[in-house]
DNA sequence: TTTTTTTACGAAAACGTTTTCTAAAACGAA
DNA sequence: TTCGTTTTAGAAAACGTTTTCGTAAAAAAA
């Protein structure tokens, strides 16, 4: 089926193409009269603009980019939805690109993105990530970009985040109070900004409680579940076992249940567990798990709303909004 | 920064901007030396073609759109990624759109996509759903589409959905099986295709046992899940409360899990509980709860598969793909 | 009445591609 | 040498908008 443009248009009211467009677009230029027929036609006709001549003629796509790590994880769903909201208040269409964690993915992403495709882009980054000259590339491009959960610090460009240091620390703090001595963290890779803070927090926690911080008690878990199954289990097959767990993503609070229910090791009687998660089922685990919780929906709001805020203003400033995360105690940590 | 385009390089190279054009896309017309010199200052420049322009000219967006009801729901989540994949290999770009349930919504999503922006649509319906005109509006402006999960049976477009007669069926049996006569169903509503199976499954496996179908136990449920909480807790609170519940979508699973919990009636000792699921915490929930799990991953590649088959055949075939779930016995039916 | 300004519209350029059409040069065959 | 064919490239049209500019006619001002 043809679809019909403003050419068309134009010839069944004998008129030129500028004026149907003008009337269309409400310009002064246009009387109310000829405005009313244009209309009356276009509606008749369900005349809709060519998204594509529009966006090539005014250089802006009404379209931002998601990009994450993932999508089979509740924070990053919560934060879509957050993001889309905002998007459809703006008219605004979304895009969604996953790196599945693999830098290269993520660099041809971005790549994809320098064309003019998007307005703006909003990210979290994959966590393989050890340069970053594809970011550089983009905010060279000035292409309005947001930052959340997983930002990258040394770049001046907006991010939204929640106190992970903070959370991390209290997360410990909680597990020390519960009576844990050896405190495991299961930890995302430390080149990611949250990776970080959070270690930072477990570490500050066990030192200001004058418990020393063991190498062995840290693992480096990847996007490779099996792997971090493996090692879960390793650490739990220790004859000096850790009495508290510490995970950084929920997808690590499962497999610690899992390697424990294989291992016949109870929790809380013998490990006590604390992740950071988003799961709805969290109260509903065997046992419940104590979370600490970030408002996954406020930051992609959050995130979103301020890359809107820059374009519009075209001025990308170094905005850094942190948002609370809550620790919500439940039967893993003995409560 | 301004992005280097044709014209630039034309200039630069002394060519004009169609023998540049038809060297980067490698026209027999031009002579390989030629093409690469272009080649090499387009390399240099990091030359990206416009979009926006291709897709004006070629009347093609490279682009999709998928439209569901929610997002933060395993099932979804899991089909975008089997949607990216093939999307990703097609070098195809992804829209989400998500219609909260809501058909005035969904309306507007589908006539925002009538005007040429994406090449195909794949989308699971909202559940509010009476009048479909929006559907055959779509269908008539011949643009590729293809139903997941949630179908509309009417149209003559590409459907993938799994055995929801027979896995309602199964479900109910299993339930039989494990001992259970008062089986109710939290229902999705019967105008979604999905809804209508999985409660025909439902009646039918209780016929076949004698079992007389008693509309006090069927419980529509809705978007609302406050309003499903108040139905379930209602339910399990009548003196002739079921002794088995079988749930069509995860969240009435939880819903029920916590009326369970707050009315203190043990499951499975009182009440066995099944539900179509696909939450990856199902084997840690307590109890570990028995799922009908959907192949949620493969019916998003599948859906892509023939999306994109589609829209090279430019022929909207009337497929019907229906792929296979699983019954996982778990602790919930005292398995 | 004449001049100036305003009104309301149309012509054409522009956005950045791809594609069709045209043309010059080179080449081969007669 | 001449004629046709192939090779290589450029000119121009097209995709569907928006926007700048130009210009009649009408209105206002002189």
């Amino acid at each position: 089926m043809k679809s019909v443009n403003l050419k068309e248009l134009a010839l069944q009211l004998n008129l030129s193409i500028s004026t149907v467009s003008k009337a269309l677009n409400d310009s002064y230029e246009i009387t109310p009269e000829t405005k009313r027929r244009v209309q009356e036609l276009a509606d008749a006709l369900h005349y809709q603009p060519n998204p594509y001549a529009r966006s090539l003629r005014k250089q802006k796509s009404k379209t931002i980019a998601v990009i994450i790590p993932e999508i089979a994880n509740n924070f990053f769903t919560l934060a879509i939805n957050g993001i889309e909201s905002i998007a459809r208040q703006h008219g605004y269409h979304v895009l969604i690109y996953l790196t599945h964690e693999d830098y290269q993915k993520e660099v041809e992403i971005t790549q994809l993105l320098q064309n003019g495709r998007v307005d703006g882009v909003l990210m979290s980054l994959s966590s393989n990530n050890n340069e970053n000259e594809h970011l550089y590339d983009l905010h060279k491009k000035m292409l309005p970009l947001v930052f959340f959960d997983r930002v990258f610090e040394d770049l001046e460009a907006a991010k939204v985040t929640t106190d992970d240091y903070e959370s991390g620390y209290k997360a410990t703090a909680h597990l020390i109070e519960q009576g844990c001595r050896r405190i495991a963290h299961l930890a995302i890779p430390k080149d990611l900004s949250i990776g970080k803070k959070r270690m930072q927090g477990y570490m500050q926690a066990l030192n200001d409680h004058q418990i020393p911080v063991q190498e062995d008690l840290i693992i480096a878990c990847t996007d490779n579940q099996q792997m971090n199954y493996a090692f879960i289990r390793e650490l739990m097959e220790r004859k000096d076992r850790p009495d508290g767990i510490f995970a950084s993503v929920e997808k690590l609070a499962i497999n610690t249940y899992q390697a424990c229910a294989e291992l016949h090791i109870p929790i809380p009687e013998e490990v006590k567990v604390i992740s950071f998660a988003n799961l709805e089922t969290a109260a509903f685990l065997n046992p419940s798990l104590t979370t600490i919780t970030q408002p996954a929906f406020e930051i992609g709001k959050q995130a979103a709303s301020i890359l809107f805020e820059a374009i519009k203003m075209k001025n990308i400033k170094n905005h850094y909004s942190i948002l609370k995360s809550v620790l919500i105690k439940r039967k893993s940590t003995g409560c």
